[in-house]
DNA sequence: ACCAAATGGTTATCTTGCTAACTATAACGA
DNA sequence: TCGTTATAGTTAGCAAGATAACCATTTGGT
């Protein structure tokens, strides 16, 4: 019925993925979000939270309360910026770094049993035209 | 740094697109999630509340809570099943069919303006892609 | 006829997303 | 210098998504 409707797709398919990326994180006692938190305060050590919004589309205080959740797990930690004050960077504990690699190459896994699943050429199609969209919007 | 994440691309895409469903659904004092169930509703009298969360890819309990926010808006009702007792059939109202018309036109117009906006060719392509990709998933 | 399984739906609870409004610190202009 | 503006971040409150567990009704086998 809304087969042509970009945002009943986009929805629905988020849903989907989802759930595929959160059978795999829960192994991590982790959600979606706050790996995708994790992944980008260990590519990118003393990252403002403002930052990581940015990065992955939220908004400032959904990236506060997932910062909260993770810095509540021992897994990251703020540090309130030396030559700025209102700065507070953001830092993997060695806890948080001690998933680095397994949280990475798991997600690295899950892409490729779906790219599998979907088939390579839908995949890339999917991955590129979505994006095209994300850009021509932002 | 996720461009190729499906969940990612996916997630940070249905928030673009929900914003600007939402900014012309709201003339209508509706969410999108709230619009769209209507709409269904409005295309297939008499539906049960299962049957509108498959058709939207929600859960039950979500579409339960959809339908009793548009009951409580006066949009639709709910009537109990006379040959099976466990259904409960839902319709709109006089006031929930007075908005078939411009809902669904004000529909058409947001997907108009944003094929113009992102390009035939891409929107297509993205739209195409995502149902496929959901069908591969499902 | 009756009890167990199946079916349709709801309730409870948690996470994530948003916006609006707020605090704290820094920068700037008269 | 001092008050205004700008910036980084948080808090509060709401909507929507999920799962797990629960009612209510029907179906069906013995």
């Amino acid at each position: 019925m809304f087969d042509h409707c970009l945002y009943f797709n986009s929805s629905a398919l988020a849903r989907l993925a989802e759930r595929e990326w959160g059978l795999v994180y829960a192994e991590f006692g982790l959600t979606p979000p706050q790996g995708f938190v994790l992944r980008v305060v260990l590519a990118t050590p003393g990252c403002l939270s403002s930052q990581v919004a940015d990065l992955l589309g939220i908004a400032r205080p959904t990236a506060t309360r997932l910062i909260d959740n993770l810095s509540d797990k021992g897994l990251i930690e703020r540090r309130q910026g030396e030559t700025d004050g209102r700065e507070w960077r953001v830092y993997a504990t060695r806890a948080g770094k001690a998933l680095d690699r397994p949280i990475n190459e798991a997600s690295a896994q899950i892409a490729k049993n779906l790219r599998a699943k979907i088939g390579p050429e839908l995949f890339e199609a999917a991955v590129t035209s979505m994006h095209g969209v994300r850009k021509a919007l932002g």
